[in-house]
Order: C-alpha cells, then structure tokens, then sequence
DNA sequence: CCTTGGCACTCTCGGGCGTGGAGTGCCAGT
DNA sequence: ACTGGCACTCCACGCCCGAGAGTGCCAAGG
C-alpha cells in the first residue's frame, strides 16, 4: 500500500527514468538482459542492486521492460523502447567530418537516380542496417518537353522531359507510319497544350482535348493525343522505391531464424507494403519512429523503422529510413536519417 | 584382391549405374542419406540390401556417394551428380502447356527491360530457385540514332538509340549555352560518321574523329565529338544482370545456415563474381551445369547452377539461368532453362 | 563367383538428469 | 527509503542412456 506505487499514468520519477535510460542503453549495446548488478554500476546513481530491482519491478509493472525468464536480467519491451526515443533520448548531433562524409556522397551533380541511390547505401552502410529511399513522386513533376524520334517503321520512340531533369522514355508501336514531320507536329502540339502541366492534370488535359479533336475530326492531332496519353500510360511501372543493405539484416541475432528474414526479404521484394508505410510518413514533420509492431506490419514486428521526408523547394518530395532490429542505436540512427534526408534534399534541390 | 574390384577409371556396370541413379533421384527427392533398404525397394532391380551395400561401397571407393557418418545411407557427392547429370540424367521435355505458359509471358511486344525480367521471374517460379538473366550484350548492338536535346541552359539530353528498339540516356552538363541548331547539326554530324557501328567502335571512331578535327578547329565538330564521347562513357555503368527469387533459397535446409545466406546475398548484391561466372558460360553449346564447387567461387560451393545462352539472330546474346541447392531436381530443372532461353531469344528476335 | 541373411557395431537424435551461474523477490534490519 | 542476505527459479551445459537407423563383415547357399 505504499504511496510510491506508480501507475500507468503517473510520470515516471526521475530516478526510474534514469535507470529505464541506462537499461535500454546497455541492451542495445550488447544485447543480453540487463540485470540488477549491471545496472547499478552504470546507471550513474549511487544504488544497491536490490533497490535498483524495486524500481525495475516498478517499470516491468507498467510494461516497460519485461524479462524473458524469472532469474535473467531486463530487457526493454516496444512501450519501453517508445518512452525511451519520446523523452529520454538524447539525440547528439552528427560530427562534423561524418556530415560531410555523407555531404561528397550527395553531390548535386548525380542524376536523380544515383543520388536516391546512393543515399540508401549511405543509410546502409552507415547504420549496418537496410537502407531505402522513396523516389521522388512524380505526380508533381512538370512536364517540361515531350519528343517523338522515329525509330524504324512504325516504332516511335517517345521522350518526356520533367522538371528539367528527369527523364522517361518508351517506345510506342504505331497503328501506321508517320513522317518524321507529322511526328515533329505532334510534339510541338502536345508541347504547347501541356508544357508545365503533372502528369496527373497532363492525362486530364489529354482527356478533354480528345473529345474536342475528334468532333474537328483532326486525325494528326487525335494520333498526337493518343500516342501521348500512351507515353503517360502505366507511368507508375517503375521503381518507385529503394532498398539497399538488406544482407546487413542478417548479421541480428534477434532476426535470425530464417523464418523471419524470408518473411522480411520477400516484404522487400513486394515493395508494396514498406512503400504504403513509407507513403504514411512523407507528410510527417521530421524523423518518425516505429518500433515493433507500430508499423502495422506483422514481418516487421521485430524491426523498428526510422524514417524522415525529404524536401526540395519546401516541398516534400519523398520519405527515407531506415530498417533494423528493434534493438539499434536510436541516438545515432535517428540523426543519421535526419541529415541524410536534408542533405538528399538540398542535394535535389541546389541542382535545378 | 577380388576382380570385382572398381578403379576410378572403370566405367559402372549398368547396375552401379541403375542404383546410382536411383540413389540421386531419391536423395534430390527428400534430401536425406538414402540406406540400402530403401534402395532395394526403389532402384527397381531384385536385390537385397546386403548386395546394394557392396556396391555402395564401390561407389564410396569410387568418390560418387559418401555418409554423413558410419551409420547413415549413402548421399551423393559433386562427382556423383556429375556422373548423374552427364550420363545417367533423363531429360523429359516439359509438357506442351508449360512451353505454352512460358511462351505467353514472354511476348515479343515487351520491351528488352521487361522482356529479361519476366525471364528471370519465370525461372524463378517454376524452379523455386532463384532465376538470372544476363541482360543483352551492348558491344555488338549497332548505333542507329543519336539526338540531343536541349533542356535549359547547359544542360542536353543525349539520347543513344541502338538496335532500333534499345534506349539509352543521358543528361550532359556543357561547358557553354549551344543554339537548338547547333546541337542539331552535331547530332546530324554524329549520326552520319557513327551510324551501324556498335558502342566500342563509335568511341574509337570518336578517338579518330577528334584528332582529325582539332587539326581543322572546328570547334562546333569538337564539340560534338566531346559529346558524343562524353554520351558513351561508363555506358557498362547500367545494369547488366537481373536477379530475381533469391528468397526462395532461404527454404533450403542446406542452405540455411544464416552464414551461407548471407554470403550467397552478398554475393547476389555485388554481382561481379555471377556475371563473370555467367560471361565464361556466354559461348557454351547450350546447357551448362555447375556442380557445388565447380563453379569455382566459394560462396557457390554448396550450389548448383544451371545455365543457357539465349541468342537472336544466330548470335549469342546473353546467358540466363539458376542458382539453387546442389541438390535440384536436375532432369526438370535442365529443360526449364533450356526453353526459357530459346523462348527470350525468340522474342528477342522476332521483335526485330 | 555372386548373392544373401545374420549379427555386431557405430553413430545420431532426443529425453532425462544434475550442476553451476546468474538474477530475482522478498524480508528484516538500519 | 535503502540495503544486505537468503531462498528460489530458471537457463545453459555436460552427461548418460536408449531407440532407431544403417552399415560392414562374415559365413552360408545358390
């Protein structure tokens, strides 16, 4: 009955935050439970180990630490790892030489494809855990330039200029040939109609041109829409995200029944759900933290996802992060995603 | 000192023969040491198990099947697959309506990018195991088209077509502002001097090209050439091999061992070690296998793998093929890659 | 000479057992 | 409120044992 029993919502005294904060940290160093006689000598208190087992009987009655047998030490349970990233954690900043270690690797100078590579390795390599990167949407790329090069009979190859310096291309099979100048006519057609338009409004403004050609019966132009609206068909086919580093997930103890990681590779080949959890981030202000099951995926109940938007412009453009167990270094983790998402950004962004 | 006595030399008998056979299929079947009593009900001669452990003795002797330990049955060894694959392999052809269901998922009317993916997805599916496709060879493709287009300032899109149905871009950042008509006579300029060569030879040709004309100083000419030169350089950066299915070797008890995995992953990341492995295997008469070490790479050692060149035009144009446990089912396995690679090529070809 | 049944032997795999170590929970003392 | 002490619990490890599977060898028989 002693008033020092705390509940559920009571805040956690200082004392019992400092020793929730030594727990967590020795577990994700070394990875065993972290017993009673461990934590007095690093928690910084001046603590018997019995006292230090009150607290944590405290702790593992609010469900934050949990041991995964009656005599092993502690060990850190989601609730306890979240208390931990929300208000114990105290992220240092990057050193300067790692910032701009990351900084030559995002040159602005890369197409857009390398550096959204290239910086999912980063992330890798620099936190030995999988890195991905969700590519910039281009839903809000203006269209900037579309061209048609004849090919060979009726093979036209069509060419999409966006934002200045992305690229799509697609070879088109046509119902006839055309001249080199029917083609030429086309492009400057659907170039004056759709210069500066998305995709998106590009497809609509397609849309409504058809119905008003073909009442003029202009059979040029109808063919110039319809190849167009056939360039911008099924653009969302490509790579819409990258993962790199996955291997790295293997060297966890904690993920290494080869259960889980097929469970976890064939997530990566799939794309679809991770891109879903990634698509939730991008409107996020700054980095987000889902540790276990709070991603609401079942193969990633034993991993924590760190991610952050990326923005060019002020404009959010796409999200990255990171995956590893849930055991990681937050501290370094977290500003590592963070600045490599600023600097992807400003990468984008100082190239236009 | 009984005459009965085998040397390595010596061809089997047609009973060693029979029982090493069945020994393979039964082993590659359910993947544990096969004993002589299940030999005897299944080789489909009349002996005991006793006379089936004499010859398994001889085969040990021989190298082509070894225990585990004293007292288990008997399982083969690479030479042991060798043999079976050289000499005691029935290949069945597949069923029509397998031929038929590859057939439609590679249809001519994909493009290249696609057409090499779903090869390699096929191999994967049907085989369980994880699939490759060495991606065409770029050397031998003939430079139809180049064009250049401008985009803002100093920056061109390079635009390479080859083989009148390959694609290739690239954005190029120049050292001054070039007029609309200036790049389009450098384009007409390049178009006429490299037309019909293939890549290495329009560089050497570029090499040529620019001694020639610095004598002259033309200075737009030079400009071209540097362009063109600079839109063929580290063309081999792309990607030159597809890999697809890796997970499926994660359900191998052989394999999963957690190490092995990650070797074999890592290996599939870097992919120096397969493509070169793929590339000696480019000019082989049809199938080629690889038995655990035989490939000659470590991390393939508990692997074999199956490889067909596929080729358009009479020409070789590329491999494709499996990797998967040393214990496969070989006779299905062979005429899967087999007719994938037939198939690619034919749709390569009748693409043309 | 080949084949076969018989038999002893060997090895793995799984369960049961005891021990040592690590860590806890609780209690009584300060 | 903190602490030392103590009993307790649980895992990990090594050990042994028995069952099962399969072999190698031998001697007998066609």
């Amino acid at each position: 009955m002693s008033r020092s029993q705390r509940t559920n919502e009571t805040p956690l005294n200082d004392r019992a935050r400092r020793l929730l904060r030594a727990l967590v940290e020795n577990y994700v160093q070394d990875g065993q439970p972290v017993g009673s006689r461990t934590l007095a000598r690093t928690c910084g208190l001046d603590l018997s180990p019995a006292s230090i087992r009150n607290v944590m009987s405290d702790l593992e009655e609010m469900g934050l630490v949990s041991s995964p047998h009656t005599s092993a030490g502690r060990v850190p349970t989601p609730r306890g790892y979240r208390l931990f990233v929300d208000s114990l954690l105290e992220v240092k900043p990057l050193d300067s030489h790692e910032v701009r270690l990351l900084k030559e690797r995002l040159s602005p100078d890369m197409d857009t494809r390398t550096l959204v590579e290239s910086a999912s390795d980063l992330l890798s390599a620099v936190t030995q855990m999988a890195g991905m990167v969700r590519v910039p949407k281009r839903d809000h790329a203006a269209l900037c330039q579309i061209e048609f090069l004849k090919l060979s009979g009726r093979q036209v190859l069509a060419i999409l200029v966006m934002n200045k310096n992305e690229v799509q291309n697609r070879i088109l099979q046509l119902d006839r040939d055309y001249t080199h100048s029917e083609l030429q006519q086309m492009a400057n057609y659907l170039n004056e109609h759709l210069a500066g338009l998305d995709l998106r409004q590009a497809r609509e403004q397609i849309l409504r041109e058809m119905k008003a050609v073909r009442e003029h019966m202009n059979t040029l132009m109808l063919a110039a829409i319809q190849l167009g609206e056939r360039a911008f068909s099924d653009e969302d086919r490509e790579e819409q995200v990258v993962f790199t580093g996955q291997t790295h997930l293997m060297g966890y103890a904690e993920l290494s029944s080869v259960d889980k990681l097929r469970n976890l590779f064939e997530a990566f080949n799939q794309k679809r759900d991770l891109l879903g959890l990634l698509d939730n981030c991008i409107h996020a202000q700054g980095v987000q933290i889902f540790i276990g099951q709070e991603s609401g995926h079942e193969v990633l109940d034993d991993c924590s996802v760190v991610t952050a938007p990326y923005q060019v412009d002020g404009q959010v453009l796409g999200v990255l992060g990171v995956i590893g167990p849930t055991r990681m270094a937050y501290e370094r983790v977290i500003p590592v995603v963070d600045v490599t998402a600023k600097l992807l950004g400003a990468a984008l962004n100082s190239r236009n």
